[in-house]
RNA sequence: CGCGGGGUGGAGCAGUUGGCAGCUCGUCGGGCUCAUAACCCGAAGGUCGUAGGUUCGAGUCCUACCCCCGCAA
């Protein structure tokens, strides 16, 4: 099959480098333009992209496939289109531009986790097992037939950004299965069925203040989910502290009554400990303004936190 | 020229209006203890990011450059 390849991200790439290695052909490669982007606001191209150059394949870059890439694409008369995190929603042209259409990698088990997070929202929610869904791209999001699914079990201290990769690779397979089958005409398209969908919304700064009226293990996933980006963090009197690891703390005694976000230990022998609804959590790994990522222990050495404030949103200093 | 924070013994930080370079931890030695991540005593270890400049004197003030980070996308 030619297949012309959608994407932006790591994921993408881990997707393209599986596909190159087998017997279908990637005519062209469709990424997003170049923005201003970082410090500095220097225009950068991301890594998908200099992987595609340094593999000589023909890219395309556009703001709007659906607005400006269909000729384009249409002259490398690919068999198929395959998207895999490729951001933008694609319009009627582009979804009927190829014999066999758009072919999907979800990194989910749809019906559940649509949206663009569905990693993360997993890994939030405490799920045990995840997959990866090949489907139809149809107009609207992530609801189109499936083709194909893998599960894969979720590790227990594992990170978004350590799935996500673990997930592409097992995306790849799939991918080839599916269009190995498609060549033979031998694949099923399956309705979602939508009374079991779920349907989670973008990430970003906002939602990513830690809640600790939640449990210990609410709390750990919280943090996991979000890493590599945005991170969770907590407000200490007033700044951002970034938190990257979180540990559940099941023997720590204190017979101060702490409110759900109090710092209750703080010392470099202890860690920074703070009391959430069920207990305690260990802020393991934590990085200031303007400093580096930290173990609590190296942390506390330096900066002095006190005792009893609350880390929550807003919350003003309370001395017990 | 998008905004902002930072580079100080092995680690993390403080350093006031320029005036002997400090704190917490770690390391090494000794002591106490049934024992310990606890406690006590002592020691080693620093071209204060780089290059210039101002000054009797610069970690501190000025200039240029390098590196790291947050916001913003």
């Amino acid at each position: 099959m030619k297949v012309a390849f959608l994407g932006n991200s790591e994921f993408s790439q881990i997707v393209l480098e599986k596909l190159l290695t087998s017997k279908h052909l990637v005519v062209c490669v469709v990424s997003n333009v170049d923005k201003q982007t970082g410090r500095g606001r220097k225009i950068l191209t991301s890594p998908f992209k200099q992987f595609v150059k340094s593999k000589n394949l023909p890219l395309l870059e556009f703001k709007s496939v659906s607005k400006e890439g269909e000729e384009a694409i249409r002259h490398f008369h690919p068999d198929v289109l395959v998207t895999a995190s490729f951001g933008q929603i694609l319009k009627d042209n582009i979804l009927n531009l190829a014999p066999y259409g758009v072919v999907n990698v979800h990194a989910s088990l749809l019906p559940k986790y649509r949206g663009s997070a569905p990693i993360n929202y997993a890994i939030i929610n405490g799920e045990a097992t995840t997959g990866i869904t090949i489907m139809k791209t149809e107009l609207s999001l992530d609801t189109g037939d499936i083709m194909l699914q893998k599960s894969l079990d979720i590790l227990d201290d594992e990170t978004a950004g350590e799935l996500t990769i673990r997930l592409a690779h097992l995306g790849g397979e799939a991918l080839l299965e599916a269009l190995d089958k498609m060549e033979e005409d031998s694949i099923l398209f399956t309705p979602q069925d939508d009374n079991l969908a779920t349907m989670y919304r973008r990430l970003d700064k906002d939602m990513s203040y830690i809640n600790f009226n939640k449990s210990m293990l609410e709390i750990k996933n919280f943090c996991r989910g979000l890493n590599p980006w945005p991170i969770s963090r907590v407000k200490y009197k007033g700044a951002d502290f970034l938190v990257y690891k979180v540990d559940c703390v099941n023997s720590f005694e204190c017979d101060i009554n702490y409110k759900a976000g109090d710092i209750a230990s703080c010392s470099s022998k202890s860690g920074l400990i703070v009391k959430c609804r069920d207990g305690f959590v260990r802020l393991s790994k934590i990085q200031a303004p303007g400093g580096k990522i930290l173990d609590d222990t190296a942390f506390l050495n330096g900066k002095r936190l006190e005792l009893g404030v609350n880390l929550m949103q807003g919350e003003e200093i309370n001395a017990r």
